[in-house]
DNA sequence: TGGGTCACTGGCACATGTGCTAGTGACCTT
DNA sequence: AAGGTCACTAGCACATGTGCCAGTGACCCA
């Protein structure tokens, strides 16, 4: 028995990832948290084997570096980073944290059930670097800065007149934007162009800066 | 020199395509079209040795049947299948197919770039096959049939108007069960569910299915 | 038989997005 | 100096989405 606990504060993925270890008679789930701080609770009150853990959660907690207390201070204790950014960056902080491994959402079940017995098993996994995709490389060079940042703001949710306060234009000034924009794309409309971009993960979704 | 052309429908994809050529002075890109069945023509009249084809392009029409087609005729030409959608179908259709190699288009440039080189010399590289996550798992188990059809076309941009036409429910009707399920999914709101599925490949976004 | 929940329907007020047109000042060209 | 393009601003009409509430018939439960 593997005794496992699971830190995700999306429950999508929570959902995911426990349906994933409910197939299997190996583990045992001893807690699911939203929160990194309170993983490192539990692993001084318990013994764990696995900590499944994302690279942020609640409260813009850190996994990585609860992660690497974690593993500080209990050494049995494997840590298995999840994200759902695929960047460079995530991946070398987690290997210089001593994370065990780390698994990328969208590499599917299978995979995932086949790092977390590698890692259980004492060895180190970490998907090959793939560089991603630059924001620039989709459209033909000419997109501004400022264009940049108005495409972001709109991808992540913010309506025209949070856009439009942001960048110090005029809501139609937005809106002229964004046009421009599609039609440098080359895509058919706003709908198309937004489920292209978050398709390749070219900009990040998840919910951390609206400062709210 | 490796003749090459592209045949990709979405010109956001087409302009990354393009980029990715021209970084690198072994090619010459001899036309970029948009239906695979004029690619067919071109390979009749020209020699080409490289084909780098979407797996479906305007008009519906399907790469994999058309690189079937060029490489039947061709023997010499190369069919590199493109796609942006993770499924162990089109993965086995393409093998049967006699496509040269597939790539799946979030593989990063150097992977694409490597996978080319690969297949001009006569190799065959398919990816692993990495099962998509379903639909399904993301939720906590209850989601009916009906709900998945709303959530489907929702994702696909359709209004609640025409959600409501086809699924012959009320507008309200739409709302309330999409309501329901951003709840059920453990989402703050619409947006957020939008972006989670878009970025899982849970439903796929390119626009052939809205018959007008 | 009455009560409660479920899966809606209907409707109002308001927010936000879209299509379109007209205008403006900065800058560039000839 | 005149004309044109660029990157907006302004505003109207309309479509679509959202928050909210009241109601209803089907079904289950006691």
């Amino acid at each position: 028995m593997i005794r496992t606990i699971i830190v995700e504060d999306n429950r999508f993925m929570m959902n995911y990832l426990r349906g994933i270890l409910r197939e299997d008679n190996d583990f045992q789930l001893e807690a699911a948290l939203s929160d990194a701080f309170l993983a490192e609770e539990i692993c001084k009150e318990q013994k764990i084997d696995l900590v499944i853990m994302d690279v942020q959660t609640l409260h813009n907690h850190s996994g990585l570096a609860a992660g690497e207390r974690i593993r500080e201070k209990n050494p049995a204790t494997k840590v298995l980073i999840v994200t759902s950014l695929i960047d460079p960056e995530i991946l070398s902080r987690a290997k210089a944290g001593g994370a065990d491994s780390l698994w990328y959402k969208d590499h599917g079940k299978e995979d995932l059930l086949d790092v977390i017995r590698r890692t259980v098993a004492g060895e180190h996994v970490f998907p090959d670097t793939s560089p991603s995709v630059e924001l620039k490389d989709m459209f033909s060079g000419d997109i501004s800065p400022r264009q940049i940042d108005i495409l972001r703001m709109f991808v992540k949710g913010f309506t025209y007149d949070e856009i439009a306060a942001e960048v110090k234009i005029s809501k139609n000034g937005v809106r002229w934007n964004l046009d421009q924009i599609v039609e440098k794309g080359g895509f058919a409309n706003k709908h198309e162009m937004l489920a292209a971009i978050i398709e390749n993960k070219l900009i990040v979704t998840t919910l951390e800066e609206r400062g709210e």
